[in-house]
DNA sequence: CTGAAAGCGCTTACAG
DNA sequence: CTGAAAGCGCTTACAG
């Protein structure tokens, strides 16, 4: 491959003119330019990432972590990743996925060895032992998903007790006075998913407030236990109105169950789900629900990063912690109760 | 951060002896060598990435470059993503995932500068315009996927003429005669995807030698397009008693539509699917299938990659064109037909 | 067994 | 406006 020193032979210039050439990073004159460009062109020039890398300390590569439990319902988990790949993409890096296990490791290995300007984390955990790491490392860092302890971190997430507020508001307005609240399986919660319990105690709070009876479960991520689940659910409340769903595989599983129970929504039970719109369409489900807009939260990470990768200004802003604000999309699934 | 010169200082050796302490590259006094690793551990060091890349023309990072088309069924994409980064690590690479709409450019742009040791293509078209880039290309490449043209190229995918041929066999077998092959959307046809059409064809012809008659259809990648699709099929020709099915999406749809019907599987109708296990256990889809081993596929795809990239010698051999045979897995679906 | 030096391919102060 | 040179942090022949 050419080199930059080939393109300054080609062009009959120095390899600092035309490398300045190249980059416009200070003025060149027309003629010069020209004859640079003609030969960058004409040798199929690319820098080489590595060389440019140890000269700027810049490798315009962003880490993206992502950890993809065993027990875990996958197919969510593709819209963040797109979010923030083609976000990056947008502002000119590359994305390095790294899906290993070993999650701390992977973070020394791929901050220390400075491969990446910056680094996306994902399936953030309450207790998370990546973030003394990112913290320490030289890149920022910026989360998808809360923890714990947000310091030295920007961090965005779905503000879910919010979520779990419009919901029950949603529900109690039309006239239900109980309801279920199915969440995300207990070891999610164990493993230190935050997010399900604050969906699960704001719902409880503002349920208890208002007067309405909520019914809160664990449930469970795969078929067909989850369909069993929501069927027991649904015989053990016989009074219960609505059904609130903080938990993908059993909004999937919802239809099939419904039918054979023979319901109708919303005329027999009232639903109302929280996912993205994007795994609605793609299992088509009829259900009126909490945007979770995991491309944008990916999105918004990206963003912030680039910033402080950028500008060292930036660099030294206050630390964030964003909530995107759960939007209700209507899809007709809830209506006054009907008495059974 | 601690570079080799701080690790050499430290040590009371030379940055060469450090070099080479750490990498075992040269014999090395006990003595030396402890001092070294003792040095290279109290500052913490990790060798710069950039510059290791520039010295060994080596980075130790694979592109896996994926396209996603905005009316495909994205949830059946992680498993092979999965399947790469996974191996890739286990081979000692990082994966940069790449999933810029223009797969030219960004295979160009990976390539040219050097960023990545090798290539991992997905969503691999007939006529596949990054091909011609990517045997042009310094680094090796792996397809999973078959093109037109394999020259130049390893590549992998699972043999889905024979997967059509075992489907129609094995309902044969059953007694059945009269077949409907649910496929991919068409557009996806149009847009190259080869394996829709080399998986309806082989049917088709095995079906014709065995007497079989077989409505091949092309079908929706989305609810609730996909679901009336399948009412209307199963109208259409009512003396049709086995239903096969090469499309994520018509597979995920069925439990509903037989429920609707009041069709129990497999007394009123056999069906055989093709999609992954993992695919299966998250949708809990009841059908005997052929198992499409995306995460087999792309960790295939990466061992041979890594094997180009790290032997010279292996870099000279033969490229190959490797068929995973289609593995039918047995749900319990399939049953001899029943007149109805 | 160890060290001094060259070189990988860039960028960017420093001079003019 | 342009060039010669230093330097980023490694690895690896070349010498001894």
């Amino acid at each position: 491959m050419a080199t930059i020193g080939d393109v300054a032979r080609e062009a009959g210039v120095s390899r600092s003119t035309a490398s300045y050439a190249l980059s416009g990073k200070r003025p060149i004159s027309e003629e010069v330019r020209r004859r640079v460009l003609a030969a960058a062109e004409a040798l199929a020039y690319t820098p080489n990432a590595g060389a440019r890398a140890l000269a700027t300390a810049r490798t315009e590569v962003l880490g993206l972590l992502a950890q993809f439990h065993e027990d875990e319902f996958a197919p969510a988990m593709m819209q963040y990743i797109l979010g923030v790949t083609n976000t990056a993409r947008d502002l000119g890096y590359d994305t390095l996925l790294v899906t290993e296990a070993d999650g701390v490791r992977a973070l020394r290995r791929v901050t220390d060895s400075r491969m990446v300007d910056g680094v996306v984390l994902m399936n953030i955990a309450q207790e998370d032992a990546r973030l003394p790491v990112l913290r320490a490392a030289p890149q920022p860092g910026a989360l998808v998903g809360l923890p714990g302890d947000c310091s030295g971190l920007d961090v965005f997430d779905l503000d879910f007790e919010e979520a779990g507020r419009v919901m029950v508001d949603h529900l109690h307005r039309l006239g239900h006075r109980e309801l279920i609240l199915v969440s995300q399986p207990e070891h999610v919660v164990e493993r230190g998913g935050a997010y399900v319990w604050r969906l699960r105690d704001a719902a409880l709070g503002r349920a208890r407030s208002l007067g309405v009876t909520l019914h809160a479960v664990y449930g469970e991520s795969r078929q067909p236990a989850v369909g069993r689940l929501l069927h027991g659910l649904l015989d053990a409340w016989p009074a219960a109105t609505g059904l609130l769903i903080n938990n993908e595989a059993a909004a999937a599983a919802l239809p099939s169950v419904t039918y054979e129970r023979g319901w109708r929504v919303p005329e027999d039970l009232s639903v109302i789900g929280r996912y993205s719109a994007e795994f609605a369409a793609t299992f088509s489900l009829p259900y009126s629900f909490v945007e979770s807009a995991p491309d944008r939260l990916g999105s918004m990470a990206v963003r912030q990063l680039v910033r402080r990768v950028e500008s060292p200004a930036a660099r030294r802003e206050p630390y964030v912690v964003r909530f995107i604000s759960p939007e209700l999309v209507s899809r007709g699934s809830t209506a006054p109760p009907r008495s059974r």
